[in-house]
DNA sequence: TATGAATGAGATTTCATTCAT
DNA sequence: CATGAATGAAATCTCATTCAT
């Protein structure tokens, strides 16, 4: 005879309440400490944050690649999120990707730019399932302001996500209250360049997540 | 007998020609690896790069602050230039804006944001020169553009600025050839989100460069 | 229920024995080499010579002046101890100055001068503490002996100090068994003076520890 | 036909008057650097205190340890010079001893203590030569001083020089004005001690410079 | 399991020595 | 000859990762 909890996890060993507890803090600190101070802080500092020991660390991450990657989807599930409630929740099509974007930015999908740089497994399974379903919740956001005519036709889904990553990029030396207020005034300013009727005529090349790919 | 020469310059020698080469060849070097690379490069690197041993490097810069310092203080030189001859060679007020942003991007002045994260001096009186003469000679474009009614008049210069560096600012991870089409492409967007008359009201508040100072 | 260990001191961790063992190598050996090879030997070789790698050292003590000053404070420790003892222990006043000019020989105080050159905090409160209590003890060995007329009355603290500093030097290059007899043999001659009635007028300033602190 | 000059040096060609000068401004130069910083000044900064270029000091000495070297020797012939004028000019024989420790200081015999511990040649002919000049001219001195019943019998020339040497060592960290005053009642501290007629038996082993050197 | 401690590999910086003007 | 510049080797210090309690 078996508990409810065991039959929910039969696979491996349940795992102790506070070393749950104990994973999903390191992974909160080191989303905090990333965005503040860069990517390259000692891994020591973001166990201190966590309240735990660095060892505690090694135990939940195999090295610090594990733990980038860990924050990186966690990240991109967030923002995910966002978009789904941001088409859900918004009557408007153009007010729903408003919402996204200023949602994503709160949510640090800035800080993705900056974990990038860093050398870990760009093609693990799991980071291009979250990719996929964040390019598909956006393109539906996309995709039904455009047919509204809401946006302008030119814009893919990709340049909003990399814009958006960009201007929402932290500046890791620079802490100060409003500048958070300024990221919001230049998703705005981009935005109404999306809103706009198209005035130049961009060139309209079909743009894909693969194009931004190192060349090897 | 002296030659003019001597007499001319008697008491501080010129720089021999081949450290003056090496000093131009470090900073060059140092500028592209930082875009390429990011800001924690090795400083072998950049000596490798630039042919010198890393000795050398040292002999011109006390430390990685003073070389860091030296990009910094020629890439706000460059900027600043092209600002200035954006506004002298353009007739029509927005183009020369325009022509600003791109060449601004051309310059890599997106590593700027990079390198401010870096610990060195924020304050020398070589950057805060520096910053003074960017910032008059771009409000001198936005002012022209704004009076001319072609730009929205609640966009302001940091605003410019600001955006223009996040967008433009390296991906340290991501070298392809076409990342530089997809920065002109999302400038595009922003200027025309510049260009559009004001529809969403902005936060008009005055924003200046000090507003970004971290908070003590 | 909890161990009375446990609930006597759960707040700070008792620290690990093994630390506190490397902890004492560390400086053991730090003493050892300064004493034979100067203050300016590597950190690795007295990493080496503790048997601990030289990060090890670095968790310790946070850089070289770290170390210095812990071997510092622990010289003057014991050298302030074998004053108190000598001046419990011996019946003769005078005798008891001899004995401890001869402990703190055997202590190494001589490497003191050594290390007072190398770049470390000279104002620390630990130093300035340890100073004052072994000016206090070798005071009592002092005053003991001139108020008995065994010692002439010219002859200050700091004069003691400064001289056996110096005449127990160590001479880094020089490694042979019988050094340590000629530093003996010299700290007799030393005390001899000391001993003697006065026959030339010393100038009789009042001397303290303060009139060597560098001119600023 | 040759000229006068030619003829008093004919094995090497004559050195130029400014090489000459050059050399003795890095000689003077290097003696008081040594004294004030220690051994382990930069050879850049002596260049720069003798007004000349680092590459200069190389064409006069090969090495570190060449520069060392001279230094050395020049210190012990001056010692020397000291001591055989000492005896020509004092009537007392004790006071002949008085005088050359005093002056044997302020030719800061002490540095040699500082400059045995770096790597060089301590088996030169020069130096050997020096050294044995330099017994001699004190034994001299300590002679006399003992057959005239001045000084105690058991004290030796090694003793004397070794005793002066270490109390006249320069401390590189403590520049102060009065530190030189400091020196002085030492020497005349350890006088005392030596004119004393002998109360405890020192052994009175026979002491000569060889013991002094390092165990191979 | 959680932790503080230990470690080696690597980055920054210095300096004796050599090179080119 | 004299010099500023260049250089590699070595020293200091940091940090991702492993170990032992």
């Amino acid at each position: 005879m078996t508990t409810a909890a065991e039959t929910e996890a039969p696979r491996a060993a349940r795992p102790r309440a506070d070393a749950l507890r104990n994973r999903e803090r390191i992974v909160t600190a080191a989303r905090e400490v990333f965005v503040e101070s860069g990517n390259d802080v000692p891994l020591d500092e973001i166990a201190r944050r966590a309240g735990v020991g660095n060892a505690t660390l090694y135990r939940h991450f195999p090295d610090r690649a594990g733990l980038v990657h860990e924050v990186v989807v966690s990240v991109i599930a967030r923002t995910c999120e966002q978009a789904e409630r941001a088409a859900a929740e918004e009557a408007d099509s153009f007010d729903a990707v408003r919402r996204f974007v200023h949602a994503a930015a709160d949510e640090r999908i800035g800080a993705l730019c900056m974990m990038l740089s860093g050398d870990f497994d760009k093609d693990h399974p799991d980071l291009t399932a979250g990719r996929e379903r964040l390019d598909a919740a956006v393109l539906d956001l996309v995709e039904r302001a455009q047919s509204a005519g809401r946006m302008r036709s030119d814009v893919t889904v990709l340049d909003l996500l990399l814009a958006l990553s960009q201007l929402t990029r932290p500046l890791p030396g620079i802490q100060c209250l409003n500048a958070d207020r300024f990221v919001h005034r230049h998703l705005q300013l981009l935005l109404d360049g999306f809103e706009a009727p198209a005035r130049s005529e961009l060139p309209g090349e079909a743009a894909t997540l693969e194009a931004l790919r190192p060349t090897p």
